[in-house]
RNA sequence: CGGGGCGUAGCGCAGCCUGGUAGCGCACCUGCCUUGGGCGCAGGUGGUCCCCGGUUCAAAUCCGGGCGCCCCGACCA
């Protein structure tokens, strides 16, 4: 475990601040700037101050442990030669999200987001043998990225250190076991960072990832949507989330041809539903979407039910990974023959490849539109009147029935700390990592990929851990572990007390703040509420008779102690 | 990339509409006072008013262009 000098704030850089910038809005970034953590920069790039950076050594220091005992520990360069990410074909994929640069010579270089290419790269150079195999490799290292839009403080970030690790295995009953032995220690990991955490199923993106799992702390900073239940513990990322939609009754059949009519005003969902006296559920959507096919753009029909909302996440895994858009208005008249508000699965006007979400199958008698600007029709029958490719496109709403135990499910906005991910041969194969087999041909490992935001599991903590007056630390992680603060220096007991209490402390192995400043008691623990550390111990009036106070910060709860026992570690 | 907002002292803001000496609170420095929840009194330091150009006798203020930052959306291994 790391271990820190106790500190004096008279001695320290603590630019604590009344008022914060206005333009931080999330708690987490509010207080990282008003205790003295973080300066800006520039967008999305930020100054670690000291207190920030105790936490940020903690938190390694429990991920390097852990992580010690399943893998070992590398330092990958940051910056990368452009070959590396052409050979993967991520330097054209990435696009603007890459920062990229020359060198005197005009080479290409790009700073890396990540490093799949920079490990199999080695791989490939390095491993010979399936014997070799298992090969579990991390490095806790900066990572660039040229977000659109750095957001909430530290939460997105273009520039910010994650735990990244790599495994190879030799096949997939390896990788099974390489990603279990991640699943397991980002448990501990989280644990002792003193995280409230969910574990969720993720959308395992568009190429070769076959599972993957998203830890979560939940929280309205969040940035990312989760589906949960309390009944029975389902949980996962909003992309890939399924659940049972409410249900619909549709009219007794009558079979028949589908039938015209006029909704000249009426494009939403909710008009034609307003008009027709039809719920929304009795109506589908139809959204057109251009994927990138081998012979160029092809429009495609993405049909949801009318209360649903479609996901491109889930879209793009059943576009089994192609590129897509949505389409633009004159694209969809050139397809469909109608403008959006009118479109409709059935009489395009030119043949589409129409998807129809699960929640539409069996169902019959829906209105949809008539593909004719300004008319929908009734009494149209999936499977009937058009003939869909079935997959899952709809997203997950808050009330929706779990498909495991029927309850209902809850969506809630979280923050990723980290994601564990069964990557496939992908990297393997671009980069040319290959080892000889029992029988003696070449072999290609398969790769897991797992990460940890270092950033982000202090802003968590923040996150879940804070009041008005600021937040609190899990001891684990906090830039000290106690702060003594007397309350006014020039009594000569106080000082004589104080200064006893911090030695007895700091010989204990704890991290002591010692507030030895020459302020009054009451800017002393406005502060001391401030900057996160758990627990505090006011040396005041009764110091002369050997009594100090313990106070725990969450809980606001006040112990009078004797100094003795302070001194026997017992309080 | 689409939409919105904002750039004046370290931080929070006023002044701009209606052009004419750049202001307030906090912070900071000095002294006194006070000492259990951002205490009080007195004195003081600190400004390319985001940048460039234009209009004008005169621009923080009006006009044009640019840059930066924040928020919503899109995007996000």
């Amino acid at each position: 475990m790391l271990t820190f000098f106790s500190m004096r704030w008279s001695q320290s850089f603590i630019p604590t601040v009344r008022e914060a910038p206005a333009d931080a809005e999330v708690a987490s970034h509010i207080f990282l700037l008003r205790a003295g953590y973080i300066r800006q920069v520039a967008a999305g790039l930020y100054e670690y101050l000291p207190l920030a950076w105790r936490s940020l050594l903690k938190i390694q220091a429990i991920v390097r442990r852990e992580m010690d005992t399943i893998a070992q520990e590398f330092h990958m360069p940051a910056l990368h030669p452009a070959e590396l990410w052409q050979a993967s074909g991520r330097w054209e994929l990435m696009g603007g999200n890459l920062f990229r640069l020359k060198d005197r010579f005009q080479r290409d270089l790009c700073l890396g987001m990540t490093h799949e290419e920079a490990m199999a790269a080695l791989a490939a150079k390095e491993l010979r043998s399936y014997k070799q195999l298992p090969q579990i490799w991390y490095q806790i290292q900066t990572k660039f990225r040229d977000e659109p839009r750095p957001r909430s403080g530290l939460l997105r970030v273009r520039e910010f250190i994650m735990k990244d690790a790599y495994s190879f295995d030799l096949n997939e009953a390896g990788l099974d076991v390489s990603y279990q032995k991640h699943d397991r220690v980002y448990r501990r990991i989280f644990d002792a960072c003193g995280l409230r955490y969910v574990a969720v199923e993720a959308h395992s993106g568009a190429m070769g990832g076959s599972q993957s799992q998203e830890f979560m702390v939940l929280g309205e900073a969040g940035e990312d949507l989760v589906a949960l239940c309390a009944a029975c513990g389902y949980a996962a990322n909003l992309e890939k989330a399924q659940a049972h939609p409410a249900p619909v009754a549709d009219p007794e059949a009558a079979g028949g041809a589908p039938e015209e009519f006029a909704t000249p005003h009426q494009r939403t969902i909710a008009e034609v539903s307003a008009l027709t006296g039809e719920a929304p559920g009795r109506l589908a959507k139809s959204l057109v979407y251009m994927v990138e096919e081998e012979s160029g753009p092809e429009a495609v029909l993405v049909v949801v039910r009318g209360d649903d909302e479609a996901s491109e996440a889930k879209l793009g895994t059943a576009l089994g990974g192609r590129e897509f858009r949505p389409a633009r208005p004159e694209e969809i008249v050139d397809a469909t023959g109608a403008p959006p508000g009118s479109v409709g699965p059935v009489k395009a006007r030119r043949p589409l490849r129409i998807l129809a979400d699960h929640a539409l199958r069996g169902r019959h008698h829906l209105i949809v539109g008539a593909n004719r600007e300004g008319f929908h029709l009734r009494g149209v029958t999936p499977g009937e009147h058009f003939t869909p490719e079935w997959a899952d496109l709809r997203e997950v709403r808050s009330g929706n029935a779990c498909t495991k135990c029927g309850a209902p499910l809850t969506v809630s906005k979280a923050i990723e700390i980290g994601h564990i991910f069964k990557l496939g041969r992908k990297y393997s194969h671009a980069l040319g990592v290959s080892v000889q087999d029992e029988a003696g041909s070449a072999a290609e490992p398969i790769m897991g990929s797992y990460g940890i935001g270092i950033e982000r599991i202090l802003v968590a903590a923040i996150e879940q851990n804070c009041d008005k007056s600021g937040f609190w630390l899990p001891r684990s992680i906090a830039p000290y572990s106690v702060i003594v603060t007397p309350t006014n220096l020039g009594d000569a007991a106080i000082a004589a007390a104080s200064e006893r209490v911090v030695a007895a402390l700091t010989a204990q192995g704890e991290d002591v703040l010692f507030d030895d400043r020459d302020e009054r008691a009451g800017v002393k623990f406005k502060d001391a509420d401030l900057i996160g550390i758990p627990r505090r111990i006011t040396v005041g009036k009764k110091a002369a008779q050997g009594i100090v106070e313990v106070v725990d910060r969450a809980t606001g709860a006040m112990r009078e102690v004797e100094m003795s026992a302070i001194e026997r570690a017992d309080w």
